[in-house]
RNA sequence: GGCGGAGUAGCUCAGUUGGUUAGAGCAGCGGAAUCAUAAUCCGCGUGUCGGGGGUUCAAGUCCCUCCUCCGCUACCA
């Protein structure tokens, strides 16, 4: 039996998020972590919130609360949907809670001690209205390059040319809109990561099985230009982990918290402490120390593209640079971007379907199905109304819903809720393990290889093959003249409802659950296709299912179609 | 600008190290069946593989060049 360690990358606390993010990280890493469990290794899948910096205070001063109260607030959202869509987390923790406080300000203080932190002086713009330093990306003014007047401190989105805030013409706050700005002196830690850029570029280089989206952006950040830079790793703010070298004060940078980038990694480590902590789980070092017990897991992250760097530079860096054995991840799944309708999801326009009106509009497992299916794993993916409509339709009401209903229906009809007893199997049915037994196992290699549009693929294919059985079979033909045969190719048909809802657990687990709960059977994972085409005895009693997926009318789509175009209400 | 990804059938996408008539699903057309959620199954594809040039006995696959879309570009996270 295999560990794995399996985290998703951590969702920002500021508001529900998209089907974009949530197909980008969380609902793969589920898939995995189900798959995991589900073949029998041992599995510790975490996530949890990344709660700190400038956009978390904004947002909680917008709502007029205060930032803690909203952090803990939109926590239960996001846990509440989280749990709605089935994700499988065994803890979704909070970088904001104490275990990731002490443990951040440890790493802090053993890379002190290892000379890789530099204490910086540096000017930033102050907003003296707003009584906070203002991020770059925070200041707005007249683009010195095209006129562009609401340019913003670090790139003028209008032409594109990068800028230095003081580059701006009358620039301003962009929370407050104040002019009155000033550039003040402020002292920062740097981690120094040049330093270890060799170190890294091993490590990284030792990854040959990685996907080429992954290295090529850590490689281009490596080499790039003079190559690796040193990273600020705290911020003039309120709201985050104060800045300590572990439980003792950091003289000269009172008042000052480490950097978001800085502690949300970290927060893996600490949500596994949180695990703990909750009463879930005895040991959480044996997860991530080398040296007590960790040495044998294997660590699997999940993340939009966009996290990549910091996944494959400033965390290891952190990792490495403490000089203590802690598990280093061992590969890395990255997703490109899921489009909708021809453009981008977008949370601040509203554009798209978020998280909590999915929800409320059909069950988990259309999405789950539909998501993952279309998992942007080469390249960007697209989501358009007629297209998920049809293939939700197809794939999961006809070919699956329907091929458990027609047979367990016409069962009930001629033989009663009992599986049959009687006749026996043919080359028909020899012929289907064979192939059966094939796609098993390619569907399998496929889930291990985390190759997720083919596993599905694959899945879909398997249920498509027990229509074609029922179509060449015939039974209701058969029955007509041989009793005998037509209740064995029924009973034959029958277990194969046990079989699909093992092999789509991972994928759709409440409809897996209902077809194992009208079959009478736990959900598991079949040993080989001929044992679990058997599992159903003569003399064995089902239920007949609800219907399992309605299908999506045209005028729902249409609907929804309208209701997700813009804004959100 | 730099770097990376992508451009293959009406749509969504597969196409290992270059090698037989370029594939799948959906949609469309025809047929079979009537157990079933009007659900299924079978058959049907003459595509300038973004454009152009090159290497090769052979290129969707390698090289050069151009075009288009997307992402990143280090103080948003």
């Amino acid at each position: 039996m295999a560990r794995i360690l399996i985290t998703s990358a951590i969702p920002y606390i500021n508001g529900i998020k998209h089907l974009g993010n949530l197909v980008g990280s969380q609902l793969p890493a589920d898939l995995y972590a189900r798959y995991k469990r589900a073949r029998g290794d041992e599995v510790l899948f975490l996530c949890a919130t990344d709660e700190h910096g400038t956009p978390a205070e904004l947002a909680a001063a917008k709502a007029g609360k205060p930032v803690e109260a909203y952090c803990a607030e939109m926590w239960e959202v996001q846990d509440k949907l989280g749990r709605g869509f089935r994700l499988s987390f065994d803890h979704f923790g909070r970088s904001s809670s104490a275990q990731n406080h002490k443990l951040t300000q440890h790493f802090a203080d053993r890379l002190a001690e290892a000379g890789l932190i530099e204490e910086v002086v540096e000017k930033q713009v102050y907003s003296v209205a707003d009584g906070r330093f203002l991020p770059d990306r925070y200041i707005e003014g007249t683009c010195p390059n095209c006129g562009y007047d609401k340019a913003r401190g670090d790139q003028c989105e209008n032409c594109t040319k990068q800028l230095d805030p003081t580059d701006l013409i009358e620039p301003r706050s962009a929370i407050s809109g104040s002019t009155e700005l000033e550039v003040r002196e402020t002292k920062h830690l740097y981690l120094r990561q040049s330093a270890m850029r060799g170190e890294l570029r091993d490590w990284i280089n030792s990854k040959t099985d990685w996907p080429i989206l992954t290295t090529s952006i850590a490689k281009k950040w490596l080499d790039d230009g003079d190559g690796l830079q040193d990273r600020g790793i705290t911020r003039d703010l309120d709201w985050g982990i104060p800045v300590k070298k572990g439980e003792d004060d950091w003289p000269g940078m009172e008042g000052k918290v480490f950097y978001v980038w800085f502690d949300a990694p970290i927060e893996y480590i600490a949500c596994a402490a949180e695990w703990v902590e909750a009463g879930k789980g005895a040991d959480w070092e044996r997860w991530w120390r080398t040296d007590k017990g960790a040495e044998d897991v294997r660590y699997v992250q999940f993340m939009g593209k966009d996290n990549v760097p910091f996944h494959t530079l400033s965390f290891p860096a952190t990792i490495l640079g403490s000089g203590e054995p802690w598990k280093l991840v061992d590969y890395i799944k990255s997703f490109n971007y899921l489009n909708y309708d021809g453009g981008q999801f977008s949370t601040s326009q509203g554009r798209g379907v978020f998280m909590d009106q999915a929800l409320e509009i059909l069950p988990s497992d259309y999405w789950r199905w539909w998501l993952l299916s279309h998992a942007p794993e080469t390249s960007d993916a697209e989501f358009t109304w007629d297209g998920f409509q049809q293939d939700v339709n197809k794939d999961l009401a006809d070919v699956l819903g329907n091929f458990v209903s027609r047979i367990t229906k016409f069962c009930r009809s001629k033989f009663g809720e009992v599986v049959p007893e009687g006749g026996s199997y043919g080359p028909q049915e020899t012929a289907l393990i064979a192939d059966l037994e094939t796609r098993l196992r390619r569907y399998e290699a496929h889930m291990d290889a985390i190759d997720i549009r083919k596993a599905a693929a694959e899945l879909r294919a398997i249920w498509v093959a027990g229509n074609e059985y029922l179509q060449s079979a015939a039974p209701w033909t058969v029955f007509k003249e041989d009793e005998e045969r037509a209740a064995a190719i029924t009973r034959f048909a029958l277990n194969l409802v046990p079989f699909y809802a093992g092999l789509s657990s991972p994928f759709i687990p409440d409809a897996a659950a209902a077809m194992a709960e009208a079959m009478g059977v736990e959900v598991a994972w079949p040993e080989s296709a001929e044992a679990a085409l058997s599992a159903l005895p003569g003399g064995h009693a089902f239920t007949v299912p609800e219907v399992m997926f309605a299908k999506i009318a045209d005028e729902a789509r249409e609907d929804w179609a309208t209701r997700f175009a813009g804004t959100r209400g």
